[in-house]
RNA sequence: GCCUGGGUGGUGAAAUUGGUAUACACGAGGGACUUAAAAUCCCUUGACCGUAACAGGUCUUGCCGGUUCGAGUCCGGCCCCAGGCACCA
């Protein structure tokens, strides 16, 4: 017997499979197609994480069993190489991006290699090469054309250590995504696509994808549905305005005792001739809007704020004038920027009402609250209306719509979700494919007449390449470094012909992997962003696995973009991902993996050591894939002995003529049945140990060649590469990975007798050997000839006897 | 504060959904082989009581209570850990 050589037959089969394109699906005549998808990596650091590696085998191990299981499965690899991970990584190692993106490619696309996935390599595709973000930019395109992207002015998130813009969903607890620095507030002026026109589709369609629930739960807070209504208080002695007010209670309108507007309200202004503290208001507008999230939230939430004095407001149920305050715990950027405050039956307003020592009214009464009682804290609890005319009585989930009818308000859903901000100030991205033409911007003469003198770069002269700039470093001018190349950006005014400037801010690298899923089956396709016949055929994607970091990033992007392409009618589906899976995160030895705290694994160390196959089936064995779990060296040993074990077997049976014992035949399709079933559900950990106890009971006996090609079929999708060595060394001439996946006969998984448990008023007494399908009679009978048994049981009077076929038998005794 | 997961031996973790708790593996201890070590193979391994040794018994799934013949699993209350959301009206 040979060696279990593990670094040589690795890399031969590597070699062979490659070749031989055993994971090159036929995409224009596949039978039964199956996209199987794991979350391109993007190449930023100094190479493949043992995360990546764990969510890569994951994906991985399913799409051979599938394979198996007779679909054509499609793995794509490539790289989400474009974008400010990869750019902040090239800047601190000192090289420029466009340099840096050649070797890292190189490097990531080794170590892909190594770890013996089954991707189709022929359809790789990085983000920052042209023939891809051509489509990028072409994208960008459509959704200017179709009205869904713009520009507007507006405080946005900027990132000091990053210097550029962000998106609201990169920002997590106030701080920059991807550098944690403490993102401030800016006025800038910044390109959007209109995510939220598509709220309520994100959201009503998640119950229709097989989605994990903890990322659909994630998405549901985000985009934050609110069912309420729009009332209008009129400003006493203002004709010409009013206060529009977002409210979820409008049954509490009558308790409403005052109004606030957001700091950067519009009528702050507008009103400004009236209000007699002017400066207090303006400069508490402006102290506020320059405080960042992050310093909000330190104030442990204390209610400040100003009223603005010589305004009153009108309460349209009651008539009642009530004052009008400036405050920050009112955003802008939600509902109308503008609150009717009822501090009786809402917290935040009980609380600033206590402060500045505000009337509350009680218009809402619960079992438990009485009428006159000092209030301690808000009551937003159910109940009836008081001190509200002629609704008193009425359920608040009547008065709701009762109230706002009366007062001539409108039912308003509004949603937390805001536009995504895709502009960048920084150099390593696609440029936006946008041109502004002052001339034409003059004589009013833009395709749209918000955004007058703004084109899109004509289709046809698309992509816009990205030039090689020196100093690429962003200068945190609020500008990308293209904004000083003008060779870049002087260009022809695509409408009148004149100089007009390009845009040279680039767009979001969430952009770049919004839609790669629809690009990899049509990478050879250089007439369209995706060849349609072929996507008909691929999408959308069966199986997507990845971070749960991304539930309200890449996952929610890429199901905008992909319903937008439906609508313009590009593609026949609305969700792009019909099955997705959020992988668990590897920690080491109970730690965090941290490059300060010294403890990240480099796989390729792994490989080197125990081999690829072996790092492979340990990752998936230590712990329920979905859930993650610990990185331990010692546990490799395990896994390592497993294989070695697989390998004398199997190299044994080569030899020998036997027959399989009776026992292990049926032990084998107990096996296949476990593992067909785990692997459909990614638990894989209890995979392996059914393959591991199935291992043990075939070395204590005899397995012939059919059994045990049955047994490495099952191992084939952990350890891909000692399985089709031993299967060629049993003789076979195709490979193991496409070989058809064992079935199980149902008429083996039963057993002709079992352990019958005894138990006595429900405590463990014993066992014994029963044949299958004895009867309870059969059963006393058995147990009054088991002496112990007996023992156990006699002199007791048995009220009641429990029997659970072919499981138990439970006598209830008296005492 | 709200919403998700999760809490089981020395360790990573199992448990057919209410029916033998601790599978599978790691580690540890003992033994075989060896000049020796590694590797390999075999045995033991939840805790406590008990016995010369068996036998046998008691306890045990974060804590407290409940339902049930029977609870890691269901119900009620609480405590910790991880993640998400959070002044969203």
């Amino acid at each position: 017997m040979k060696k279990y050589d593990f670094a040589k037959l690795e890399k031969k089969w590597q070699r062979v499979w490659k070749k031989e394109g055993t994971y090159e699906p036929k995409f224009k005549t596949a039978k039964r197609p199956f996209y199987n998808l794991m979350m391109f990596p993007y190449p930023s650091a100094e190479g493949l994480h043992v995360g990546n590696m764990y969510a890569f085998t994951g994906t991985d191990i399913y799409g051979r069993t599938k394979r198996m299981q007779g679909f054509d499965v499609f793995e794509p690899i490539g790289l989400d190489g474009f974008g400010i991970h990869s750019e902040n990584y090239a800047m601190k190692i000192g090289t420029h991006p466009l340099k840096q993106s050649k070797v890292s490619e190189k490097r990531f696309y080794k170590q892909l290699e190594v770890i013996g996935n089954g991707f189709a390599w022929n359809e790789r595709l990085e983000t920052y090469d042209p023939n891809y973000y051509r489509w990028t930019q072409w994208l960008f395109v459509q959704m200017w054309k179709h009205g869904l992207a713009y520009r507007k002015k507006q405080g946005v998130n900027w990132c000091p250590g990053c210097k550029t813009v962000l998106a609201d969903e990169q920002v997590i607890d106030g701080k920059c995504e991807r550098c944690s620095s403490v993102a401030e507030k800016k006025e800038l002026e910044q390109w959007f696509f209109r995510i939220t026109n598509y709220a309520e589709r994100l959201l009503g369609n998640l119950s229709k994808i097989d989605w994990s629930e903890r990322v659909k739960i994630a998405q549901r807070n985000w985009i934050g549905r609110s069912e309420g209504a729009h009332i209008d208080f009129r400003i006493e002695n203002h004709a010409a305005h009013t206060i529009r007010v977002f409210t979820t209670r409008p049954d509490t309108l009558f308790g409403a005792t005052y109004v606030v507007l957001a700091p950067e309200h519009a009528l702050v202004k507008e009103l400004r001739a009236s209000i007699t503290n002017y400066k207090e208001v303006s400069d508490y507008a402006q102290a506020a809007s320059l405080r960042s999230e992050e310093e909000r939230i330190a104030e442990n939430k204390e209610k400040t704020g100003v009223e603005l004095k010589g305004v009153k407001a009108v309460n349209p149920a009651n008539g009642a004038k009530i004052p009008v305050f400036v405050a920050d715990y009112v955003l802008a950027s939600y509902g109308t920027g503008a609150i009717m405050a009822v501090p009786a039956h809402d917290e935040r307003d009980f609380a600033f009402a206590k402060k500045h020592h505000l009337p509350m009214t009680i218009v809402v009464r619960g079992e438990q609250v009485k009428l006159h009682e000092h209030l301690t804290e808000a009551y937003t609890g159910d109940g009836r209306l008081v001190n509200a005319d002629k609704f008193d009585g009425m359920t608040i989930e009547d008065a709701k719509w009762a109230i706002t009818k009366f007062v001539g308000g409108t039912r308003k859903v509004q949603f937390r979700l805001r536009d995504w901000l895709v502009s960048r100030q920084r150099y390593w991205s696609p440029p936006i494919p946008m041109i502004f033409c002052e001339s034409c911007a003059f004589r009013n003469l833009g395709e749209q007449r918000e955004m007058p003198g703004w084109y899109a770069v004509p289709e046809k002269d698309l992509p816009v390449k990205l030039p090689y700039v020196k100093e690429f470093r962003p200068e945190g001018k609020g500008e990308s470094p293209l904004a000083s190349v003008a060779a870049f950006y002087k260009v022809k005014c695509p409408h009148c012909g004149k100089t007009a400037r390009r845009e040279t801010d680039v767009s979001d690298t969430f952009l770049d992997s919004a839609w790669y899923f629809l690009r990899y089956p049509s990478v050879k396709n250089k007439k369209a962003a995706w060849d349609s016949a072929i996507t008909k055929r691929w999408l959308p994607v069966n199986m997507y696995i990845g971070g749960a970091e991304h539930s309200v990033l890449h996952l929610l992007y890429s199901r905008f973009v992909t319903m937008v392409m439906n609508d313009l009618g590009y593609i026949d589906f609305d969700e792009p991902f019909t099955k997705f899976r959020a992988h668990g995160l590897l920690i080491k030895e109970g730690a965090k993996m941290s490059k300060s705290k010294g403890n990240v694994v480099n796989p390729d160390e792994y490989v080197k050591r125990f081999g690829a196959d072996a790092l492979r089936t340990y990752l998936m064995f230590l712990a329920p894939f979905e859930q993650g779990g610990d990185f331990r060296d010692a546990g490799i040993l395990g896994v390592t002995r497993f294989l070695e074990r697989v390998w004398k077997l199997g190299n044994s049976i080569a030899k020998k003529r036997i027959k399989t014992d009776a026992a292990i035949a049926r032990a084998l399709h107990r096996t296949i049945k476990k593992a067909t079933e785990d692997i459909e559900s990614l638990q894989y950990n209890t995979t392996v140990s059914a393959l591991m106890m199935f291992l043990n009971e075939a070395e204590a006996g005899n397995i012939a060649r059919k059994e045990f090609e049955a047994f490495l079929k099952l191992v084939a999708p952990f350890a891909p590469h000692i399985a089709e060595e031993l299967w060629h060394i049993l003789g076979n001439k195709t490979s193991i990975h496409h070989a058809a996946w064992p079935e199980f006969d149902k008429k083996m998984l039963t057993e002709e007798s079992f352990d019958l448990v005894v138990q006595v008023n429900g405590k463990f007494k014993g066992r014994m050997k029963a044949p299958r399908n004895i009867t309870e009679d059969g059963a006393k009978k058995l147990i009054m000839e088991d002496a112990a048994l007996a023992a156990a049981l006699h002199g007791k009077k048995v009220h009641k006897v429990i029997f659970v076929q072919n499981r138990l038998i439970n006598f209830v005794v008296g005492a």
